[in-house]
DNA sequence: CGTATTTGACCTGCGC
DNA sequence: GCGCAGGTCAAATACG
């Protein structure tokens, strides 16, 4: 006789699992006794924690039909032994179905066994009310889907009709822009600059979870006006954005310990862990992840600084200071207090070499909702970590040619990796970095201090590589002067209370909305390169550079770089919010001839402005935001007064490089983006007179 | 008095 | 196993 085990674990021994074995064996015309047993713990195996099996009843099933026999379950026993009284019962079979235990707390109490032996016709009828309910849900999940999507678009229109009411005037000024774009709505780009901390990390369901983030929500108690993502994302036709990918192959645009984190902390409430929890975690071999957790991303930010800290804009407590070993200087440890619960903290050092950089390291990602003026440095850091992350996957290129590097250079934000192991990758410089930084722990150095007097220096990348006696810092500065685009960071006081423009960007920028556009619609994307390779050739004939050729193999090494979107993202969100040293804002972004910001999707969104009118929120309370933003402030003019000039002076010979301008004034001004006709049209003094010269 | 900072002690990981 | 260094805690202290 075959004997056919049927594993049931699905649990409850009740008429469903009945029926469903029993039309199974129906399928086969094989009659079959199909046995149910219920698991529990009988007493007299507790002790060695051996199971008893009390067989409620079994089926018979012959010819599509089956019957129930209700089986003495008074007497435990092990399944042969009430498989063998079955037979004696029982008309010979010639098959055997075993349901086999079930777990031991389903096990259905005494009062439910009459009940359920009834239940064989029960169930067949409530199976019935799940399936019809299972569809009931399915059909309402779609109509719920639906109007989300109706929604969105309703939305992206109301966004488009406000900008276009924003900016008539801008627009008109913008014909170039408008010839491209009324070729078709395909054409019309919309490019969401949303900051802030959640953005998804998939491509459908971020874009969804970014609109929802433009959408009224309940305002922060904290910060009533900031309810913002952390991304950069790239639009196309409204109509079918539900299908748009979304552009930024940022894993996440949090910081890439945030896969991990996320998932195995901040998902089951974890944060980071403190000492206590590794105390009572020491005992348990299912702490062992604990003990070994995965190691966090960090992101080393170089700024000049006079103040203790730089002001990002998010509130700090210290928590602990230590002199590190090889450094006079101590370390300080801050913690969010954003929220209690927010894992990020930083670590505040002075440089050894140079006293007046400041090497801040970020670890961890905030989990609630930044301040405005906080968003810059966590999307920053966040690209940069992302960078680290993207670049540790991206493996086989070990051997770029200098043009190649350069392209990390034209990602503009110095990222470098001290990790040897990582010397091969892209972002790696030839230099031992005195960075603060765990061995364990990954970090990703984003230098803001290349601006400094010695980015005079013209020299080459090839120049810089045979610099080999050059220090760090000077190092980088010349690396970042290098005759390849680049994306500067620097501000300047002297024009603060200007709207400052970020502009003779446009082939960087161009590159990167081909890479954007590359990610999202390969049809697109080919319109879209032959306007921006023809705005190229127009813009380099416009400033006679001698450069384009370079430019363009820069450009179109950008263009195959995956990770420039991440560069790309941390430099718009710092310009945006106006800096993290600066405390306020009013920045105009201008790149090249091409909006950031919320655009619609119509062909005459020329120009548009997205304003935050919010007011950038003060750190209140913290070490460095309640008392030392002052000095901040003052760091930060000394900082960027030291770097605003050279850039700009050494920039307007490039015209592939994204000029950024910003403004350190403390007085909370709109942020406006705006599209520009020509890389000529930045509206910055020091700009546009560099250039117009 | 509440909150933030300081600072010594403690814990943990890592290298030898 | 031991020592070192990094990191964290928490009581003490300072500050508004």
């Amino acid at each position: 006789m075959a004997m056919e085990k049927v594993s049931a674990r699905a649990g409850i021994c009740d008429g469903l699992v009945l029926e469903e074995a029993c039309h199974n064996k129906v399928a086969n015309p094989a009659p079959a006794i199909i046995i149910v047993y219920h698991q529990c713990i009988f007493p007299l195996h507790r002790s060695s924690g051996r199971h008893a099996y009390f067989p409620r009843f079994a089926l018979q099933v012959e010819d599509g039909r089956h019957k129930l026999k209700e089986i003495d379950s008074s007497k435990p026993s092990s399944p042969q032994q009430h498989r063998s009284s079955l037979k004696a019962d029982l008309e010979p079979t010639k098959c055997e179905i075993e349901i086999l235990p079930i777990e031991s707390n389903q096990v259905v109490s005494p009062s439910k066994e009459t009940e359920q032996v009834d239940g064989l016709q029960l169930a067949r009828a409530e199976m019935g009310e799940v399936r019809e309910e299972n569809e009931r849900l399915k059909m309402l999940l779609e109509r719920i889907m639906t109007d989300y999507k109706t929604l969105q678009m309703q939305f992206l229109h109301m966004v488009k009709q406000d900008h276009q009411k924003q900016q008539p005037a801008a627009a008109a000024n913008s014909p170039a822009i408008a010839a491209t774009s009324a070729q078709g709505p395909e054409e019309s780009s919309l490019v969401s600059l949303s900051l802030g901390l959640d953005s998804g990390s998939s491509s459908s369901g971020k874009y969804e979870k970014e609109k929802e983030n433009h959408l009224p929500a309940p305002r922060n108690e904290d910060y009533p006006h900031e309810r913002l993502a952390l991304s950069l994302d790239c639009k196309f036709d409204a109509a079918n954005m539900s299908g748009i990918s979304g552009v930024s192959n940022l894993p996440s645009s949090t910081s890439p310990e945030l896969s991990s984190e996320n998932h195995k902390g901040e998902e089951s409430g974890e944060i980071w862990p403190p000492s206590k929890a590794h105390k009572t975690s020491r005992s348990g071999d299912d702490q062992v992840s604990q003990r070994n957790p995965p190691k966090k991303t960090r992101v080393c930010v170089r700024a000049r600084c006079d103040a203790p800290t730089m002001n990002d804009g998010c509130q700090w407590r210290k928590y602990g200071q230590k002199t590190a070993k090889g450094n006079p200087c101590p370390r300080a440890y801050y913690r969010c207090t954003v929220a209690a619960s927010c894992p990020v903290r930083k670590q505040v050092q002075r440089c050894a070499d140079d006293m007046s950089i400041l090497l801040t390291t970020y670890e961890g990602t905030h989990n609630h909702p930044l301040p405005v003026s906080a968003t810059a440095m966590a999307s920053t850091t966040s690209a940069a970590a992302s960078m680290l992350l993207s670049g540790s996957s991206t493996s086989g290129s070990g051997h770029h040619p200098p043009e190649v590097a350069a392209t990390a250079n034209l990602q503009g934000l110095n990222f470098y990796h001290p990790d040897p192991s990582r010397s091969k990758q892209f972002y790696q410089l030839p230099y031992s970095l005195p960075v603060m930084s765990s061995p364990s722990n990954p970090t990703i150095t984003l230098d803001l201090t290349s601006g400094a007097p010695v980015m005079s220096s013209t020299s080459s990348y090839a120049h810089n590589q045979l610099s080999s006696g050059a220090n760090y810092y000077n190092s980088m500065a010349r690396y970042n002067n290098s005759s390849t685009p680049s994306l500067n960071f620097t501000t300047s006081e002297t024009i603060a209370s200007q709207p400052t423009a970020w502009g003779n960007g446009l082939p960087s920028f161009t590159a990167a909305h081909h890479e954007l556009f590359n990610k999202s619609n390969p049809q697109e994307s080919q319109l879209l390169h032959h306007q921006l390779s023809h705005s190229q050739k127009t813009n380099f004939s416009n400033t006679n550079n001698p450069q384009e050729s370079s430019i363009a193999a820069a450009t179109k090494a950008i263009t195959t770089d995956p990770n420039f979107q991440s560069a790309l993202v941390a430099a718009l969100k710092s310009i945006i919010n106006g800096g993290g040293g600066g405390g306020g804002s009013g920045t105009v972004l201008t790149l090249g001839n091409y909006l950031v910001g919320g655009a619609g999707a119509g062909g005459d969104a020329l120009e548009q402005k997205l304003r935050w009118n919010e007011g950038l929120t003060t750190s209140t309370g913290s070490l460095f935001g309640q008392k030392m933003a002052p000095q901040v402030n003052a760091c930060g003019s000394s900082y960027l007064n030291k770097s605003s000039t050279p850039n700009s002076t050494s920039s307007h010979h490039q015209p592939a490089s994204l000029m950024l301008l910003q403004s350190s004034n403390p007085i909370p001004l709109p942020i406006s983006f705006h599209k520009q006709n020509g890389a000529n049209a930045a509206t910055s003094p020091v700009d546009n007179g560099d250039r117009n010269s």
